[in-house]
DNA sequence: CTACAAACATGAGCATCTCTCACATTTGCA
DNA sequence: TGCAAATGTGAGAGATGCTCATGTTTGTAG
């Protein structure tokens, strides 16, 4: 029959990523065991390197046993990522619960965006498992590259038309466009035409919006946002 | 000795990718049929499913050859990503060239991503070379699934503060901010602190000038950009 | 024309890694 | 205590990137 009457029928985790929902306690806490063990060979090793073999001997388990659990080692990589992002989403979450204006959402992205970095920074683990999403890391040099080539060409001309602005940020900025704009392409041919028109023509309006003469109120990316109209 | 004093000692495509310099005839066409084929079998089932015994056998060669010529698997994948690079170089210098004011510099910028748009729309493989540099498919769903739901939650507070904007438009741009403010962030911790900081705060400053009233001038990501003085 | 050295070609098989499966052991209830 | 379900095990199947010892072709020097 079944065993141990677990006090609610609910999956502890996530219910697709476990091959099978454990029902006994030992097993429970082997997938904690073997979570923290893969976050630990993560963070020494990357992701990549990390082997199957490594992580069920550092749990002190079989292979058997650890693909008893998780139906491939990408779905390990996938629960840690899920459980990053679930924290994620309570900043998020909690910093617009107290938003009431328009200055306030400025204010409650800035933070939000600080908060981001410092997590990011804090958390390799973290940072290897969507850094190290991208495949081949010469690849992602090349691709950085190409955003910097292109950058460079955008902020010599930028700075023609905006002389009171350092060339420090026209060039971080620029570089910033160019590495997006991949971005916005890549994201935009992964869903549906309608919604990719849609995000391309959200990005060049955002964009678009940097190449203002220098001034009050203007300036490259340095507009004062404490004086934009709310 | 060296043979067929080939027309000048320039290396066809690249050096670091090539294991050996092509110096026969047959030998440098041999380079241009095995990306021919690689590209055709990317097309065909994707970068990370093309297997490189394909590749030779398509090619008519063995696999002894292939790796005579590329040290490795991602190293073709990277002689094609420089390939689309070069093109991508080409159109940007070409249309950054003619600019002679901010309004041009902005119009110039709007055709770049429209032709890069159809560019990635056009072709697949290139498509699938920096898309599937994303290592696992899932993972990347739920990565979109995240921008998604911050994206939500963003657009239901941005909505109540400019009601005279589409929500569409509003949904769109604020999975944009979430994804790029992901991008962002990746981008800002592979590069050295210093330039990493100034990432976030030139994206801050792009984000939050989103973050005005409706009305001419101002919009949720709708600013009439040839209104702006210039 | 021939000989020779360098360039090029070959493919069996090595090394590595993920994941399976048939079987053993443990658990918890009846 | 017995029994069925749950869990554990690890040898090895299967797949694939890549190597290396050896054979073949090419172009030039003598």
């Amino acid at each position: 029959m079944n065993q141990e009457t677990s006090p609610a029928a609910a999956p502890p985790d996530d219910e697709t990523a476990l091959r099978r929902t454990p029902s006994q306690k030992r097993s429970r806490e082997r997938v904690g065991q073997i979570l923290a063990c893969a976050t630990a060979l993560i963070q020494e090793k990357g992701s990549d390197a990390m082997r199957m073999s490594e992580v069920a001997e550092k749990a002190g388990i079989s292979i058997g046993s650890l693909y008893q659990y998780f139906p491939d080692k990408a779905a390990i990589v996938r629960t840690l990522a899920e459980r990053y992002n679930a924290v994620c989403n309570e900043c998020i979450a909690a910093e617009l619960a107290k938003v009431t204006s328009l200055a306030e959402l400025r204010e409650a992205f800035a933070v939000l965006f600080d908060i981001y970095y410092d997590m990011f920074l804090a958390e390799p683990v973290m940072r290897d498992i969507w850094s190290a999403m991208q495949a081949d890391k010469a690849l992602r040099e090349i691709d950085l590259q190409q955003s910097r080539a292109g950058g460079q060409l955008l902020a010599d001309v930028w700075a023609r038309f905006v002389p009171d602005t350092p060339r420090e940020t026209i060039d971080s900025a620029a570089f910033l466009i160019m590495h997006l704009g991949d971005c916005t392409m890549r994201l935009a041919v992964s869903v549906d035409r309608a919604e990719g028109d849609q995000i391309v023509e959200a990005y060049k309006r955002m964009i678009l919006r940097d190449f203002v003469a220098d001034g009050p109120g203007g300036g490259a990316s340095l507009i004062d946002i404490s004086g934009v109209r709310s």
